[in-house]
DNA sequence: CAGTGGTCTAGACCACGGA
DNA sequence: CCGTGGTCTAGACCACTGG
């Protein structure tokens, strides 16, 4: 019954209290001793239950300091970086949020039984003020009620946060699929570019922490003075 | 001086005895509480090392059974998929292998000064018969003494272990860096394809055990029937 | 069954950061 | 200086694997 190990409900509670913000973004958590006291284990289990958030990019800790909560930084998941290696911000507008019943391919990948509504979303995000990215986010409607009717100008730049604390779904795991594909006349339109011109296609499906899938995202990207790369530099 | 923790140095030992193929892969090595005693260290130390070493992919481990050499899959670090998600079998056929100077891109990608030589091996890989993939490799050629002479013929499907096992050199690390490209008139002809084709290019740098570049790679891939995923599906 | 890795504990010392 | 996380130890019990 009971064979899940320690750490990984100290993990889970943590997990809880992170989509809860009952820390804030940066802010110091209790310290490895507080934290064993608090759960009654020992300061290597909390140990172990941290180590595994910090890999997950929950939070970041620093020797002498303390352990924090990882401001998930303004690029979040974002992975594209300038042919010289440097980082840009990225900015984004979204065009268009709507409601509709799920398609054959966003139920394969949303794992979502016939019949399920869910909420789409189209952006366009920006790299230095050129448009770089055409991207459709698609969401399970039952997850996130009443995100529907939201006006596209309140959608947050960065999302997951926003799932985090509006819906208390925490991602905590992504699975990305990659192509290189040719640009429609509707994306050559958006991106100031000619039809069939190479883009790199992201797939890319966003897990809550027990693996249930939360988002489905779509991103085609202009790589012509951009990389891609998911590993730690 | 030396603050180096205990742990790197036993996983520095053992990356060592893992490039002489001390251990056959797939063989299991020394328990926990044998190699302890044998480094004189506590178990959980070892245990340490251990866990490095699995998730380089170096080591496998079981409860119950042991820790084993990784067998190096048949797929190496070859990260296409077919797009039901099934992995196949590359199978790849080496056109040139050749020395030369180094030219300004292969020595920032190596980090190598001016003057250096290197060996630029162009392969064509295969998969269900079908060419997909065009790469070129660079090495430098003074840390693989005597490749240049050999024939294209001898060179394995799996260059990886070969360069561990003929040379001494372990790969343990790689950069990759990924762009969506317009096929040129000669790939076009190698892969079957028409001029223009979005293909994916995967530059990938890979660094021995102290970050240094050992191999750059540069491959071109038809995605059309596959796709790239590097994440741990 | 014996032996393996997986989890957990309690305690020690060190290296670093900030007040 | 104190408190933090980083390393290391020694030992316990459990869960799984294989003969």
């Amino acid at each position: 019954m009971k064979k899940r190990p320690l750490y990984e409900k100290v993990k889970e509670t943590l997990l809880g209290r992170l989509a809860k913000d009952f820390w804030r973004p940066g802010e110091l958590l209790p310290s490895e001793l507080k934290l064993a006291e608090e759960f009654r284990v020992s300061q290597g289990t909390i140990r172990r239950a941290l180590d595994d958030l910090v890999s997950q990019n929950m939070l970041t800790r620093h020797q002498g300091r303390g352990t924090a909560v990882a401001e998930h930084t303004p690029f979040g998941f974002f992975h594209l970086f300038r042919d010289d290696g440097v980082r840009e911000l990225p900015e984004s507008k979204t065009l268009r949020l709507s409601g509709a019943r799920a398609n054959r391919s966003e139920r394969d990948a949303l794992e979502l039984a016939a019949g399920n509504r869910v909420i789409r979303i189209l952006r366009i995000r920006y790299l230095n003020l050129e448009p770089k990215m055409l991207e459709t986010l698609t969401l399970p409607q039952k997850l996130f009620p009443g995100l529907e009717k939201i006006s596209a100008r309140d959608l947050p730049n960065t999302v997951y946060r926003f799932y985090e604390q509006q819906f208390g779904i925490p991602i905590v795991g992504k699975r990305e699929r990659l192509r290189a594909v040719a640009a429609t006349p509707t994306e050559a339109l958006h991106l100031n570019i000619e039809v069939d011109t190479p883009l790199m296609e992201i797939e890319c499906v966003a897990f809550s922490h027990k693996r249930q899938p939360i988002e489905w995202r779509l991103s085609r990207c202009l790589t012509d003075e951009h990389y891609y790369c998911n590993s730690p530099e």
